[in-house]
DNA sequence: ATCTAGCTGCGAGCCGTTCGCAGATCAAGC
DNA sequence: GCTTGATCTGCGAACGGCTCGCAGCTAGAT
């Protein structure tokens, strides 16, 4: 995987083909709000995001945020990820499917993908007759003392 | 399991013992609140949990009522389940963990409760070096068709 | 029965989010 | 390229869920 991103350009057309592909107008700010994103590697709220977007365009407004966000969210290309805070958090929808472990004590948010946890989720939804559209899991843990 | 709880007086003694229990004043207010939601089997908000108890006692207020779900949280004798609602949804903690799923069609919810799940999870977060506090897991499904 | 820490109701206020509108912008068609 | 119209944006006002400050009330210890 890329794990950084000097040159802007690619991130951008990144995001442009993302925005086309999922229907949307490409426009300056959505292109912004998308690479801010994309290239945060924790799970920031629409107002951080809004900070991290405005280091990239200066113009990129608070409502526009939030409307781009339901978009994106809506077009599946992002998802709101439910921790317990006040205000919404939000991710770039991952490939496969992976649980949020939070530590209480840190705040620190661990990303756990089990291939063998997804397996018993389909499992158990299917024997109750019902195929999962979407998943969030948030375990909350404290460190093990050793 | 009593399934039904035609005597209020059973109600109200059980929220009292628990209320002091958890260290908090046994007021009328609380016991009200408390046996409104332990009546419920869903997994009502707090504006609709005021309703519920205001049908037991006028004088339950809006304020209170936020109040007491907070402090009755904090306590650990309910908690809230964070579906993709605008409003915080709560419940009577349970006895043992299980997982809502949520019928993206119908918001019809079912409690699925997996030992093998609960296992499978503390084994995760053990091998991060993590104990569990608590868990939280919404699927999000659709009905087989079939 | 008395006393006081703790709780309640009320209303004002807060914070994250949404909305209406007038002007700007993208991109399809010329 | 230029025009054109649907779509999007910024602004500020509004909204909904929730919290808080205050004055009065109450549980429950003494």
């Amino acid at each position: 995987m890329d794990d950084h991103a000097d040159a802007p350009t690619d991130v951008l057309e990144g995001t442009d083909r993302a925005l086309r592909r999922a229907g949307l107008r490409a426009t300056q700010q959505r292109r912004t709000i998308l690479a801010a994103l994309m290239r945060s590697d924790d799970h920031p709220t629409a107002d951080e995001l809004l900070g991290r977007a405005r280091a990239l365009d200066e113009t990129v407004s608070f409502a526009t945020v939030y409307r781009t966000l339901g978009a994106l969210e809506a077009a599946g290309l992002i998802r709101r990820v439910p921790f317990g805070d006040a205000s919404a958090r939000y991710e770039v929808t991952p490939p496969a499917e992976h649980d949020h472990l939070v530590d209480v004590d840190t705040g620190e948010v661990v990303e756990i993908a089990s291939p063998e946890m997804e397996r018993l989720r389909a499992r158990l939804a299917g024997e109750l007759g019902y195929e999962i559209v979407s998943q969030q899991t948030v375990i909350h843990a404290r460190r093990k003392r050793g």
